[in-house]
DNA sequence: CATGGGCGATTGTGATCACACGGCCGGATC
DNA sequence: GATCCGGCCGTGTGATCACAATCGCCCATG
């Protein structure tokens, strides 16, 4: 079999189909903290050969998403609470500066949206879905910070949310929380107000608030 | 020549040497914006194949350092104006941090090397080197910065300074520069006087101060 | 029962090849 | 003379193989 054109075959590369793939697994916590893939596993589990994926792992380990071990092995990060506090620091950085790029142009359709998703998300919750939780919470924010029409931000920070992904699966599995984000509301009714100090309060808070408490 | 083991093995692997040796050029401005590069070509002039000289790429591409077109060709970026706006937005953000944090640090034996560091800075705008004033002045805040210990907003500082470099690059050999920059000293006398809204300020001021003025 | 040595299986790395897509240049046609 | 078409060359993509390093397990030894 050489080169033979899979049935699938969508014009997609098949290195692009591996590395989104594992990339939305990554940033949605499907994948516990320091779980190891290997090239001949994934190719396996994907029908391709090890070539794309050596270069889906090798790109999504120069965003982050994974770390490498001395001797080439590729694992999800397990990150320190120095590592977390950083990246909670940097999430609360740019995206307060994403949300007060988006206020001006939040009209009622995306608050409506927001809300929308907003009861997804408390439905994980109540539910203990924690993947359908970082995943709802997520979709959340990108489409807050999508209105801010700056590419090159949102791209930052969704490469620190990748890197917090396995992070948040173990952190939400393990608290078990029920309660709806009570922080998400507040976002809204400060974009409701246009109330620029109250919507960066409200994201920091938000941002911070499951990561602070980690340092147990 | 199967697997020849290279004469100059250092026990690093070769797609490592490639990606470091590229992404430094990048970084200090060596490549001008739009440059194409080939996977053939550039694994020709390394003395390696196709697959190492494929991995660089691909992470360099990964980390916002090159961009691919749509037919998979590989080139340094050629940025907007907002694009530019955005990672000097990025740069003061993640920077003042960064500086704050390495404030309470900086002794007096950091603050020497700095002045070092920004004498040869001088250097090279007197002498109209754009590469090496591009060098000089990463290393002035990287030598900061790390006094911060925080690993993960450097390695993310890092990611913007890589995607401006060939922009930077084009902008400094524009300009032509010949006045040594007057923000670092503002920098340091910050860091004597351990005055940190002043440092903020100073770090803010000497990020944008370059890429501000593009909008032409 | 704990521990260290050794061997086999597994894994990453790099080279090479086949293939398909795309750009580029030349010539033929109107 | 301008324009369109076709073939060639260069380029990225993916498969496969050889090889070295390393991990893990088992057994022997104290």
């Amino acid at each position: 079999m050489l080169n033979t054109p899979r049935a699938t075959d969508t014009g997609i590369a098949a290195h692009d189909r591996l590395y989104r793939s594992l990339r939305q697994q990554i940033m949605h916590g499907e994948l516990a903290p320091g779980q190891a893939l290997t090239l001949r596993g994934l190719a396996r589990s994907y029908g391709v050969s090890m070539t794309p994926a050596r270069e889906a792992l090798r790109r999504l380990s120069a965003e982050g998403a994974l770390t490498l071990s001395a001797s080439g092995r590729v694992s999800t990060p397990d990150l320190s609470t120095e590592r977390i506090e950083e990246l909670a620091t940097l999430r609360a950085l740019i995206e307060t500066e994403l949300a007060t790029r988006a206020l001006p142009r939040a009209h009622i359709a995306l608050i409506e949206r927001l809300q929308a998703i907003n009861m997804a998300n408390a439905e994980a919750a109540v539910k203990r879905d924690a993947v359908a939780y970082i995943r709802t919470n997520l979709e959340f924010h990108r489409t807050l910070y999508l209105r801010a029409q700056a590419p090159a931000m949102l791209a930052v920070a969704e490469t620190v949310w990748l890197q917090l992904g396995p992070t948040m699966r173990s952190l939400y599995t393990r608290i078990a929380r029920s309660e709806p984000p009570q922080h998400h509301r507040m976002i809204i009714a400060a974009l409701k107000a246009g109330d620029e100090p109250a919507l960066r309060l409200a994201i920091r808070t938000d941002v911070t608030q499951g990561l602070r408490h980690i340092a147990t």
